[in-house]
DNA sequence: CTGTCCTCACTTTTT
DNA sequence: GTGAGGACAG
């Protein structure tokens, strides 16, 4: 047990307290991630089955993360059975097994957050409201909160409250527009981000022997970012282990940042009430950052009322004082930053990875992107429209999500007329009627007679069934072809790889190469599950994997290794860079003008910005512009109350007159050539990035006559080896009944047996 | 049914 | 400044 030395002694007694309700208070950068992992692998090393244990995140990148961390401390074997991801996708997989019970199909589909816009907005318009009233964002936003608080349309329709607040605020109607979604999200086989969370507490309350055998299955669960779940997650949790309480939640009050999103605070505090003999940890002591930014963070939050009482310190030197700078134009923000990191990297001899750039809103990357690029400094944009998100890219994934399950509604009016096939606007409002009329699916009315009862004309009829065919010849090659060839198949054979590819301009040409990038992370998918002894790999797994996936994963690229990082505060939690930029500290913008009016969505922002305080290890750059184009406006502001809410003994303010002439100038003049940027932005793939450094390097040690171990296949004497270094494909004679199999090094995980 | 031009809303954050 | 959606002509 040399590991628990790693440990300072509270972290040492919440890893070591194992049975009954645990909650750790741990402040930014105190080590909140060590404990979860070394505690995960402490239960393991006691002789907890990893089976048995669910660990929970919030995001994908910090379940990705945890992974690597728990299989560097434990080695792969281990590590893969523990229940670890977000909760959205834990429940996601649970949801499928036991979809029959709540009468939805286990291949049912996750409809995304443009997906249910897109629904609501139809609806509005078939009850002939005003969408001005109706606003779709708005009535999703009630849809969602009602259903995270564990409220079915039903209940929103008859609570008083909820219905006196939507007739002042002259929406009457929302409580039916919520009632007609959740009936076509049903139709259609689809689950919201939303339903993942709240079907399960419905498959959990509405069936007891289902929770019995969940409640026996994972003996441990674990909660990152607690102060993040909302009162649907939490009553999840809370029901699953209710029989055991063996449950650690780790959390930091300070550093709740998505109450906007229905999180809740009071989670903490309720953990209290519901498990009176818990045990409470705080971890104080921060490793991450300087006095300076301790202090000066722990100043800045101070100014929130609603809080635990936390004193986070640290042993680290005091470091640098944070600098502030002024600028007159964003352009010159971008600039400013530029250049400071331009010089820190030779005055510190450090690297562009050591830099990070936070904003409050993605539209603030523009700037700061165009003078990285006229200084030639490479950088990464996390977040943002990523690559899931593409219009060509959509389209594709619709194709395949209707070979997969046709009722999807939404798929289908993405595709039945792209590429163009002289389905128009009418004819689809007249099928949607019949489909609404019927109470059921559109692929339901086109694909039986039920599509003559349709007024449409014989030609539009002709055109129709085409398509059905189509899509009926796409669905049974899914159910035997492997998921690489029937993506082929249907990029091809639906038209769109053919539509991009008459389109010569420079964005049609990358949305084909994005296309292409697509289906490269499906063969890859593929290989990677052949490698783990999968004979068949069907394209429902594909998209069972990616569907909760929004964020661009990491391309193993040596040139992308080495950049700047830029991202949004929400998006940079968890994370730490020696170099921190905080840029557009103005009113308005930062704390943001629908936050002001308010105290609690204030000292949300107040966190906000305390979390990006304390994403720094040696030193920070604080940065606001007197003026700044939003909407491609000049808009004028002043520099944020946060700013003086840090204790001014911290902050070096720099004014940089000289600099501010000349180069802005030279900005102007130079800017037009850097407009369309669209071909130059990086592409990502979908690979899922398992293999960690220890993977890659042990392929190094696999030769041909190796004796090798495979986790499915059992013993085996490598033949034969081709392929470029961390791209090797070997061929393997296995002992057992396998035979003779190829596979690829990097996704096989083989043992070399000595 | 399709293509083009115009208006308008968009900027809070993520699964 | 951009992209989605509506109005209108062909």
């Amino acid at each position: 047990m040399d590991y628990l030395n790693d440990l300072n002694p509270e972290q040492k007694k919440a890893v070591e307290h194992t049975e009954g309700p645990l909650m750790i208070l741990a402040g930014a950068g105190s080590g909140k991630t060590r404990v979860l992992t070394y505690r995960i692998a402490h239960l393991i090393n006691l002789g907890v089955d990893p089976f048995k244990i669910m660990a929970l995140t919030f995001t994908n990148k910090a379940a990705k993360e945890m992974k690597e961390r728990i299989t560097r401390l434990i080695g792969s074997n281990e590590s893969m059975n523990v229940w670890m991801g977000t909760f959205h996708s834990v429940f996601a997989k649970i949801l499928r097994s036991e979809a029959d019970k709540l009468g939805y199909p286990s291949n049912f589909t996750i409809y995304d957050t443009d997906d249910s816009k897109s629904l609501i907005k139809s609806i509005i318009k078939e009850l002939n409201l005003d969408d001005k009233v109706y606003k779709p964002n708005l009535v999703l936003g009630r849809i969602s909160s009602a259903k995270n608080n564990l409220l079915s349309a039903e209940e929103y329709n008859k609570n008083t409250s909820i219905q006196s607040e939507d007739q002042q605020s002259k929406k009457p109607l929302i409580g039916k527009i919520y009632s007609l979604y959740v009936k076509r999200c049903f139709r259609a086989g689809a689950m919201d981000f939303d339903d993942l969370l709240y079907q399960t507490n419905i498959l959990l309350r509405d069936f007891p022997e289902v929770l019995y055998k969940y409640q026996d299955r994972f003996e441990f669960i674990l909660v990152d970012e607690f102060q993040d779940t909302n009162f649907s997650q939490y009553t999840i949790v809370k029901k699953i282990c209710a029989r055991r309480e063996n449950i650690c939640v780790v959390g930091d009050d300070a550093q709740s940042i998505y109450a906007f999103r229905g999180a809740n605070i009071q989670n903490i505090l309720n953990f209290k009430r519901d498990y009176p003999d818990v045990k409470t940890y705080k971890l104080e002591q921060n490793y991450r950052s300087t006095k300076t930014i301790v202090q000066a963070a722990n100043s800045l939050i101070s100014k929130n009322k609603n809080q635990f009482k936390k004193e986070v310190w640290t042993q680290n030197d005091s470091g640098k004082n944070i600098a502030l700078f002024k600028t007159t134009t964003d352009n010159q923000e971008g600039w400013l930053v530029a250049n400071q990191i331009f010089d820190t990297k030779i005055n510190q001899q450090s690297f562009n990875k050591d830099f990070a750039i936070l904003y409050r809103t993605n539209a603030q990357s523009r700037a700061i992107e165009e003078a990285l690029r006229k200084k030639n400094i490479a950088y990464r944009i996390y977040g943002g429209l990523s690559f899931y998100k593409r219009k060509e890219i959509k389209d594709v994934l619709a194709y395949f999500r209707l070979s997969l399950n046709p009722k999807d509604d939404e798929a289908i009016k993405r595709v039945i007329n792209y590429p163009k096939r002289g389905i128009g606007k009418t004819s689809i409002e007249k099928i949607a009627l019949t489909a609404n009329e019927k109470s059921k699916s559109i692929w339901e009315v086109i694909s039986t007679e039920s599509l003559q009862e349709v007024a449409i004309n014989n030609g539009a009829k002709k055109k129709i069934e085409d398509f059905v065919h189509i899509i009926e010849l796409f669905v049974a090659q899914t159910k035997t072809m492997q998921a690489s060839d029937v993506g082929h198949q249907i990029a091809s054979s639906s038209g769109v790889l053919k539509d991009l590819y008459t389109d010569k301009t420079p964005e049609g040409l990358s949305r084909h190469e994005n296309i292409q990038e697509l289906l490269n992370g499906l063969k890859d998918f593929e290989e990677q599950k052949k490698a783990q002894g999968e004979e068949l790999v069907l394209l429902e797994s594909y998209m069972q994997e990616i569907s909760l996936l929004t964020d661009n994963i990491e391309q193993d690229n040596q040139e992308l290794e080495d950049s700047v990082s830029l991202m949004t505060i929400h998006a940079a939690k968890g994370l730490e860079f020696p170099y921190v930029f905080i840029v557009g500290l103005e009113e308005n913008l930062f704390p943001s003008q629908l936050s002001i009016y308010d105290r609690n969505q204030l000292e949300e922002e107040r966190r906000l910005f305390y979390v990006a305080l304390t994403r720094a290890e040696k030193q920070l750059f604080l940065s606001y512009a007197d003026t700044r184009y939003r909407w491609g406006k000049l808009v004028v502001n002043t520099p944020s109350r946060f700013i003086e809410e840090i204790d001014p003994k911290y902050i070096d303010e720099k004014f940089s007159k000289a600099q501010t002439r000349s180069n802005t100038t030279e900005f102007k003049t130079q800017t037009p050539l850097f407009g369309k940027g669209y071909q130059k932005r990086k592409l990502t793939k979908v690979a899922p990035s398992q293999p960690s450094s220890i993977h890659t390097d042990s392929t190094e040690q696999i030769y041909v006559g190796s004796s090798v171990k495979h986790q499915k296949f059992g013993k085996g004497k490598v033949v034969h080896i081709e392929g470029q270094p961390h791209n090797k494909k070997a061929t393997v004679y296995f002992e057992g009944a396998a035979g003779k199999r190829q596979l690829l090094l990097k996704y096989a995980k083989l043992e070399v047996l000595t």
